[in-house]
DNA sequence: TTCTCTACTGTGAACGCTCACAGAGACATG
DNA sequence: CATGTCTCTGTGAGCGTTCACAGTAGAGAA
């Protein structure tokens, strides 16, 4: 018998209603809701039991309009979307984020900018206010979008590090180095005196920290580098298996190859297969990122896993203290050795 | 020199600050911006000058304010959210309806129910009218909040056909039943004369439609209908294992099965391997989904895909027109048979 | 001329909230 | 008794839009 929906949406309770249901005043009610203090513990009361029973639910643009805040913020990810969208650990991110965020009623507006037109319309988008802050996926750090922002003033944390150190903008990345490091211990550890590399491009972070924490091993042990058991791939399938070859050419009598990344890890493996050489017994391979393609090898690969559910967490963290007014951080977090068949 | 950034983000310009730059009142700017008639050519033009000399970008907070409109919609998952994570077809599916809403300038929000207590915040969100309708990714139709947010007036739209029909909501989803029906008409059109089918649950809508499918194709055939080929799965691999014992046993001289699911057809191929069946030379499986359990499967399955990128295009206008007041509306759009080795 | 109609423009009032401020008690201190 | 401090409460103003309405100018018709 009541004129509820069939799409005629009943006009919303305000807060004057709930202030005139607790016999109260607007300002009051405000300063319950924001959990503020100098409230009677009768007036509280009085003001939450009005809420239930009106069923009142804050007009967040009215709030934000005079606040100039959007308590909203915004995952953007820039370039190569599918790379990204296929990569599971890409989705555990998004994933957490959302999740991390929903906990303090924030919702995250997702952005995609493949295009430059798309670009355009979301930085005008984001700079104009729209969003508190944002949470950044670029494929190649230093991204101009990134500066962009930064320099509209817009609270920022990337996913990994930085290139670019000069701008101090926040990020939350997996120790690259260290996890490097525990996988040579372990090939090493393991018996491997041998210990090739295939590295990844020397422009990206995880490139060069992969292959600093190789040095560092190899120093380390006592061992002394050898430059033909070092080549560079570009992350790709077909790039690991030319490396790989490169190496066997160079180091035939390599029993170890430590790869920046578990897609090149696969072109690492085809090339060992068709050099006759058998995984793990000849050749041991540790690779990086625990990706599907981990799984999809065979041998499986031993890899070293970044902790995407805990990146998420702190680049919220780091996110909601920037908006918060604190100062740009950077959090590393602990990688994990994820032993498979393939050492 | 200038006194920018440093995250005082300075104040932005108002519909006021462009009134006076262009020397016309706010109402003519309102009526530039929402693309109104009744402005004359040399008003407009100034007005598009003044927007781009200040920069000015529309607050959307105190237009929602007004209109009661939020212009943002809602991207709700329901229940098992790695099931979708891992899905590269649901990321195709969030992508295309993420930039099918850019086009209108319309933010997509990631809302996550998991918990029961999400359920409530999420509901509580929409219903206040945080947002203008709710895409819906559910496992099971039929799903409560999808008629909570219906019936509080919400415009909505499912992806898949709901099971309840009681309620009118607007869905769109792949043709199952004609997908099926192509999968059939293939397997006898390459030779197959005993045709066997593994059913997905018939209370699932792709259950029910990819088995009708089958019987159709069968009749329309002249073929009559052997009970002893038909098995039912849980759509999980192995669900599909054991319904192909089944069906080995009843009718062991099966010459192609149809899968209602590619995970399902794993599980079948294992079935078939171990009871030293051939594939596809003793016997064809068609499967169903185009996942990557296709790909990873050897040999790789041939099987039906689902239109995602559509499907995202779709939703989005659908949901859109009713928006706009329109009402609620089907679509199915067609699939697509897939060849690959396992026929 | 005068009136009507059309095309356009400006203005005040809202939308629902927060914030700053003023003020009221209650109580202690000088 | 005056004064100060502390806790709590109500009120007016204003955030930046849109919307309804009133008004103006110019063209054409009576």
């Amino acid at each position: 018998m009541t004129m509820s929906n069939a799409g005629a949406r009943r006009k919303a309770p305000t807060i004057h209603d709930v202030a005139r249901e607790a016999g109260v005043s607007r300002g009051t009610v405000s300063r319950v809701l924001n959990g503020g203090h100098y409230v009677s513990p009768a007036a509280r009361e009085a003001v939450e039991a009005a809420i239930k029973s009106t069923g009142y639910v804050v007009n967040r643009h009215a709030r934000s309009l005079i606040t100039g805040r959007s308590d909203s913020v915004g995952f953007l990810l820039t370039e190569p979307q599918e790379r990204f969208f296929e990569d599971p650990n890409f989705n555990v991110l998004l994933r957490g984020c959302t999740q991390a965020l929903a906990a303090y009623d924030i919702p995250l507006l997702l952005m995609l900018a493949g295009t430059q037109d798309e670009r355009r319309r979301i930085t005008r988008y984001i700079t104009a206010g729209h969003v508190d802050g944002v949470l950044l996926v670029s494929s190649h750090s230093g991204d101009p979008v990134a500066e962009e922002l930064r320099a509209a003033g817009v609270p920022l944390v990337a996913c990994g590090k930085p290139i670019g150190q000069a701008s101090k903008v926040s990020y939350v990345a997996a120790d690259d180095r260290d996890g490097a490091r525990d996988m040579v211990r372990f090939l090493h550890a393991s018996g491997r005196r041998r210990i090739a590399t295939v590295t990844g491009p020397l422009d990206t972070p995880g490139g060069v920290d992969r292959l600093a924490g190789y040095r560092e091993v190899l120093a380390e042990l006592g061992i002394e580098v050898d430059d033909r058991l070092i080549e560079h791939g570009d992350y790709s399938r077909a790039g690991g298996e030319a490396a790989a070859e490169r190496l066997l050419t160079a180091a035939p009598d390599l029993d170890a190859v430590f790869v920046a990344s578990d897609l090149m890890a696969q072109g690492v493996l085809s090339a060992l297969h068709k050099a006759g050489r058998r995984v793990p017994e000849d050749v041991a391979i540790g690779g990086f990122d625990d990706s599907p393609a981990a799984l999809a090898s065979s041998p499986e690969l031993t890899t070293i896993r970044q902790p995407w559910d805990r990146i998420a967490n702190e680049m919220v963290r780091v996110l909601l203290a920037q908006i918060g007014g604190e100062d740009p951080a950077a959090v590393i977090l602990p990688t994990e050795l994820i032993e498979r068949r393939s050492t």
